[in-house]
DNA sequence: CCAAGTTACTTCGACTATCGAAATATAATG
DNA sequence: CATTATATTTCGATAGTCGAAGTAACTTGG
């Protein structure tokens, strides 16, 4: 507690950078097996998650100006994996809609990291799951901030939808 | 689904997912702070660790293509942040070295992200910091995947210059 | 020692992501 | 109704990225 062996937090780094970097690299895998980018696949699966969603939401969520959400989202419309929809109630609004050839274009792609996260987890004894959740969770902690507010909790919805919602 | 108990997963991926936000965000400000863009950072970084590394050995390990490597090198040279001296002993070889105003920068941005894990990692017991590592480290392999051979050595230099912290 | 192949790097052209500022359309308010 | 605020798009600019082609230098077989 008081003097730290430094080996701790550089091993903790390590760790955390090779997570890092293992969920970029699954990640470009993922999006390209989708045909599409890492970010017009963010986009898409949070409009999944969030049919209809506006624009800025868009935007809040994935902290990226309003202009960078209106140009993923055209090149999603132009390959026909979303709609634009106007709103009927405040016709300053645009849904983004999901098609069918967007859900296609998710359920191509199986999601290889969760995958292979999932199924290793499972092969984790029930201690060292509930432990492992904790301490991600702890990590989580200790790396948020304020500024990660809301976006948490449509998130959790985000990554699979298994039941729990936000 | 499955009858796996999914809420642990759901729990796990939602932590993994903040992780990553954070990092990201945390990254994009410590880039910004420096006067430089994550990208560039990340050059950086390596070079100071691996001062005079070559640009085949910064593509690899930053998993980039060679003309990448060139473009990011050409604007940190434009900002005199480090010089490229070409190889005494293989002239096809350039070394790219860093400057003094190259190190300042470094200095210049105070790694927030890891100052941020280092405080919150010294607050905890020392079982728990052995119990957060050992997981971390347990996620780090459940995601890892062989692509990921040698970077994760040099990486270890990379990160270790947090030594100290204020 | 030289021709052919290989390697290291850069250049070039293209594309995506991203932003900020300006433009447009609509809503809300007094 | 005029003003102000909001939602979105358009426009222009910059960065990161790639693959292919180009250039220079090393290596190798003969």
């Amino acid at each position: 507690m008081n003097e730290v062996p430094h080996d701790r937090i550089d091993d903790s780094l390590i760790a955390l950078r090779r997570i890092l970097r293992a969920t970029e690299a699954f990640s470009r895998e993922l999006a390209q097996s989708a045909g599409v980018t890492p970010a017009q696949l963010r986009v898409l699966q949070i409009v999944e998650q969030r049919d209809g969603v506006t624009p800025k939401a868009l935007a809040w969520q994935m902290r990226v100006g309003q202009a960078t959400v209106t140009s993923l989202v055209d090149k999603l419309v132009a390959q026909q994996l979303v709609r634009r929809q106007p709103s009927e109630v405040d016709r300053r609004q645009t849904h983004v809609m999901i098609t069918d050839k967007g859900r296609d274009c998710l359920r191509q792609a199986p999601d290889a990291q969760q995958q292979r996260f999932v199924r290793a987890f499972r092969r984790l004894a029930d201690w060292e799951q509930a432990q492992l959740v904790s301490s991600l969770e702890r990590v989580a902690a200790m790396l948020d901030t304020e500024e990660t507010d809301a976006s948490t909790v449509l998130v959790a919805g985000q990554i699979d939808s298994v039941g729990r919602d936000g």
